[in-house]
DNA sequence: TTATCTTTGTTCGTTATTCGCACAGGAATG
DNA sequence: CATTCCTGTGCGAATAACGAACAAAGATAA
């Protein structure tokens, strides 16, 4: 029988909270109710118990996610040591070769960003801490499924939408980078997802060899051909993966 | 008879996730429950749940969150178009004074960073976008209460926990400060909050005149005497205040 | 070691609450 | 005016929460 007793409202008010997005920040109740598949009475009851609880605005048409809900993110983000270990090396090897460099680990079929060193340069899309991206196109994400079981990782491409004409959108076409990238022990990314955007990424292991986040740079497309872009960018990934090793418990 | 109908349960998860800390990021079922005022049947049941949908994890002992609930936030802050706005002109500011920079928001007694231009030096505290800090000993948090009522002000404060031997305790001062931030337009903090680092802010407007944030510059303590940091830093201060003020809706 | 005490985790029946359907009132649209 | 959404509200049925009692695991002391 084994039936586990489990809390229906909170699982109910958390997929209302997930509803909202960036794209859709304002929902009303019926909305609301669409995104997270519950019936439109549910839905207005857990949106006017978050309102109540402060983790909610209401205009009397539309509601709104409150600056409060970030409190639920924080403890996880502030627990983590991760950010803090990594942070002086991403530093020196931002410096070192003069772009920006980031660490994320893998959720689901998402990577979260969780320590980010950022040179002066543009960039369309902003990139902190708490950003997610889709694993499937990006360099982390493809290094960080790569240290899962082949099913696993299968698994968790998630939804292959496509995000610039070069994204690949094919499961096995991306398994098969990944593969590639299990392999090599480092996965580039050209425009896949963002134009002008290339991207070289590691793993970060502990000092057990496990596979616990990633790092990577991140290029301009402009700059150089693909094919140079490992020789040039890799050795110094590799020393800052190599030191980080010893770093991480 | 205007009962508004909310649910207990979504409330006692929320209570239960806000329970875990930087400082206590492993908790039992009995801890959760003492945290959170709740029965242990019914934390467990919250724990449970979150375990179930990905939150938490639980290593038969102990129960920690997972980096899915960063996704309950990231919506909030992906949605909020102020970190966007700000984050050129922080550069800019950053890098003119040679110092690092933030701009915050307030949540109840809390400032919650949203964007940072960090320059390279050190800090014991690693502060990001969604940081918390409280609000009463703090430059932004200072002039974003003096943008408020007195008696909401007031009610604010939260608990005054002293964080080095020159944080102000006394409600009264620490009112009276706010009412100075008030009249002169700005707060400066001094080893307050950190030994070793001081602060200046002034609050950020949009077109309309409504206060809707803070920006502030962190200074070592070593640099220069308190009473030249006004004058030294203020102008370049006002100066991003105002070109922020065309920006901001 | 054994025995007792304390703390923690789990189970269970009763109670109170929530779920989801249905219907009605409004507001915007054509 | 009719239509189409969206919202608010009862109500019966279902079910999840409550709290105490029970079981299990350490901890302390003799």
């Amino acid at each position: 029988m084994e039936k586990r007793d489990t809390m229906g409202g909170l699982a109910k008010g958390l997929r209302v909270i997930e509803a909202f997005s960036a794209e859709k920040p304002r929902l009303t109740i019926t909305e609301a109710a669409a995104r997270a598949d519950l019936d439109r009475a549910t839905a207005r009851r857990c949106l006017l118990t978050l309102a109540e609880l402060g983790y909610a605005a209401f205009d009397g048409k539309f509601f709104t996610l409150t600056p409060h809900v970030l409190r639920l993110g924080t403890a996880c983000l502030a627990t983590m040591p991760l950010p803090g270990l990594v942070q002086p090396w991403l530093d020196q090897l931002s410096d070192m070769v003069g772009e920006s460099s980031s660490v994320s680990i893998l959720d689901r079929s998402e990577i979260v960003y969780v320590a980010r060193a950022a040179q002066k340069k543009v960039m369309s899309i902003a990139l902190m801490p708490g950003s997610r991206l889709p694993a499937f196109c990006t360099s982390m994400g493809r290094v960080l499924l790569a240290a899962l079981p082949e099913t696993e990782a299968r698994s968790r491409l998630g939804i292959l939408a496509a995000r610039t004409p070069h994204t690949l959108t094919d499961p096995d076409a991306v398994m098969a980078r990944i593969a590639a990238a299990r392999a090599d022990g480092y996965a580039l990314i050209d425009q896949e997802v963002e134009i002008g955007l290339r991207s070289i990424a590691v793993p970060l292991m502990d000092s057990h060899g496990r596979v616990v986040a990633a790092m990577n740079l991140g290029l301009p497309a402009t700059q150089a051909r693909v094919e140079d872009l490992a020789e040039r960018y890799l050795g110094a990934l590799r020393v800052i993966q190599a030191e980080l090793r010893k770093v991480l418990t």
